[in-house]
DNA sequence: CACTGGTTTGTACTTCCAGTACAACATACG
DNA sequence: CGTATGTTGTACTGGAAGTACAAACCAGTG
């Protein structure tokens, strides 16, 4: 698959709101067409049909949280405090894409079947999670638990259900503020659990 | 929409497997038909066509799941070890039916644009957890938090990515030691959190 | 038994849409 | 200029969903 230039690749992005709305089964390759002003044949000679649709605009999705995730990874914090960071840098993406997300939930099944995508799907969501789980136990920022991989699974599941549901629910005015307030929960959440027991001084996140 | 006779409702399951391998688009409806041995006709005769088949499989799945659910929460305790049981409950049943759970996975997004999914879907995951987690607060076994609809959306994330993978990736032997193992690992990132942090005698829960 | 109303099913048909073919045109670059 | 590479309109093909319908089938019921 040729990589297509800039400026279909930014028209394409007309395409996102629409599939976000009725999925791609009930977006005919003719209403792209016309949403983004590409004509079709122009389309279908740049990409492999409307599954490449798609993937191209979910892989630019997955790619922007990836980088973000990344970054904030790097830091040379411990490693709570970076997965701390990590979750609100993959929640400021999100948010900020409130129709590729709604998007990918919609057609999650068909993204899981396109072979590509599910590595990227991995690697943007769940690989630093597990990464930052084991680090902790390592630098001891965090506790050791029996079974990392279904707990590194649900912390995963945790962000990102949040996460695409406020996408998906409301575009906001100002996203990266709500990415602030909501991963606060789900920090508050992960760290410390919901059971109640005498909490520490010093056990305060923010 | 006629309620289908028993026979054949049975004989609709033999489609299960197909639609989660392929996905719902992946599927001709003349697959089903030989699959489960219902003629395409006969079909049509009762339901309104493709999507009413993954209607039919999937809210029988989550009708399972609200019912296991609705009991565990049923029962005297504080909401806290309620919580526990639910979470037990919910797992044993989509370990119990992992072709179900991959079809739910993979045409989540049909799933979620037809209304009456839509509703039991939430009545199955959601509600039940918002619902024991403001119980707990009551009655003192859970800890007030400051944005208890995010906290009830990330532990149902949690609960339901790690049930929704462990059904996807392999049908297991023992489903209901499985359910309890995993549960395990979740219930203890909810309650305990990942913090390290000295946990005092009474704090174990098991 | 014969009549009646709902099922069951085979077959043929219509419709819709993804994807293809191709020719005409544009643009760029040597 | 000419060759290569992109762009686009138009017409076509193929496959699958869903429909139409008639023939057969199976209760009950009088």
């Amino acid at each position: 698959m040729r990589k297509l230039p800039a400026k279909l690749a930014s028209q394409l992005y007309g395409a996102a709101e629409l599939i976000a709305e009725r999925g791609l089964d009930g977006t005919k390759i003719e209403d792209i067409a016309e949403a983004t002003g590409i004509p079709k044949a122009t389309i279908y000679y740049h990409l492999d049909g409307k599954n490449a649709v798609l993937e191209f605009l979910l892989s630019d999705l997955l790619d922007m949280i990836a980088g973000a995730v990344g970054v904030a990874v790097l830091s040379a914090e411990d490693a709570r405090t970076r997965l701390e960071a990590a979750v609100v840098a993959q929640l400021g993406v999100m948010l900020e894409h409130p129709f590729l997300c709604r998007a990918l939930v919609g057609d999650l099944g068909r993204a899981t079947r396109l072979p590509e995508l599910a590595l990227a799907l991995r690697a943007a969501f769940y690989e630093p999670i597990e990464q930052l789980l084991a680090d902790g136990v390592a630098d001891g920022s965090l506790r050791q638990v029996p079974n990392p991989g279904a707990v590194a699974l649900s912390v995963f599941g945790a962000i990102t259900v949040a996460g695409l549901t406020a996408a998906v629910e409301g575009p906001s005015d100002d996203p990266s503020a709500d990415a602030v307030r909501l991963s606060a929960s789900i920090s508050e959440l992960i760290f410390d659990g919901l059971a109640t027991r005498p909490r520490r001084a010093d056990d305060k996140p923010q």
